[in-house]
DNA sequence: TTGACTGCAAAGAGTTTGCACTCAT
DNA sequence: ATGAGTGCAAACTCTTTGCAGTCAA
């Protein structure tokens, strides 16, 4: 998932804008690593970079929050959270790091994602056994489906399940602070 | 399942007998997927010897119909394990073996533990970060609450649950295998 | 200017593996 | 006898940390 970027009327971008993207829509914006993919208007060249432009604003915005430097190492792990579909490890990240040619080393990665997790700006995993990985907290909870066929992830979310959670949890007395739930699936068999 | 096995007093207990066997009045054996072992008798040492035979042909049925050879350490692993209520790591079981006087490298934990996982003897858990824990597969399914504060493992299986689980991979047109579930919790805050 | 941040290398935790020896079958 | 099993140490993967230099505020 890239940013989900709307712009509209307004002329400032908002630091939490990312959060409340269904409100006063008028031009939807799809954003891939760093570069706007889908455009609606007729100045291509402003429209970029007025695009580029908000979305370093908004990942200024984000870090300072979270009550951290805006650096280059940040700036550019935050990007390339936002901009993957997957799930990314911290070797991950840090491929994509030297690949763009930056020199970021691996401990910063490291430490970054920890300030990051801390500050919820992202979800650490720890998938079975393998590295961590990360995606940006969207604030919109999910849990995974896995298809051992195909390797396929799929995202879901059941308010069901969740309250059934919380409910069993204080059946033991317990307070539910998290959960992790990761179903194995394969496809289903052909019908006859 | 396995098969619960109640005894009266014992006298004297040996070294390489199961950790819960000191208590006094009732020892509760526990023993999973074999012959049911059960003695209720006057006769302490007689008693005894009769469970710790049965025991050893139990695991050593175990371990034969796993196609595995029986040594000392796998049947020293299957015993520490039987006997535990908690999860352990590798290293909770290499300590114990080495508190229990066996030479025992850690290696061997391992090596033993991972085949014990693939002939299903016993279940691999990996809890967040930190080491992967194992207990005995009793055939029982159960998910798993971790307590964030006092780091306690509580068991429990909730049919609900699971009917949801399949019937969410069905609505996205799959078949559930297998899931992993962990509820992390935390003690309810004291009421006022 | 100053403390937060960084890259590097080294250390640390957890786990696996190569090798020569041992032991169950 | 023979191949599976073992202990040891070394390697390996993932992650954290100490330190001296760097950079955002």
């Amino acid at each position: 998932m890239g940013i989900l970027c709307t712009l509209g009327n307004e002329i400032n971008p908002q630091p939490d804008m990312r959060k409340n993207v269904k409100s006063s829509v008028n031009v939807v914006f799809f954003i891939s690593k760093g570069v706007p993919v889908k455009r609606v208007t007729s100045d291509n060249t402003l429209c970029k970079t007025y695009i580029e432009e908000s979305i370093m604003a908004l990942q200024d915005q984000e870090l300072k929050r979270a009550g951290l430097k805006v650096t280059l190492p940040r700036i550019k792990i935050l990007q390339i959270l936002e901009s993957s579909e997957l799930h990314l490890s911290a070797e991950d990240i840090y491929q994509q790091l030297r690949d763009a040619g930056e020199e970021v080393g691996i401990a910063t990665v490291y430490r970054v994602l920890a300030q990051f997790e801390g500050a919820s700006l992202v979800i650490r995993h720890n998938f079975d056994n393998g590295p961590a990985v990360y995606e940006i907290d969207r604030g919109d909870h999910h849990d995974h489906m896995v298809c051992a066929v195909t390797g396929k992830v799929i995202e879901f979310h059941d308010v069901e399940i969740e309250k059934l959670q919380r409910k069993i949890a204080e059946k033991y007395g317990y307070q539910l602070v998290d959960h992790n739930l990761v179903l194995y699936v394969k496809p289903m068999p052909a019908e006859n």
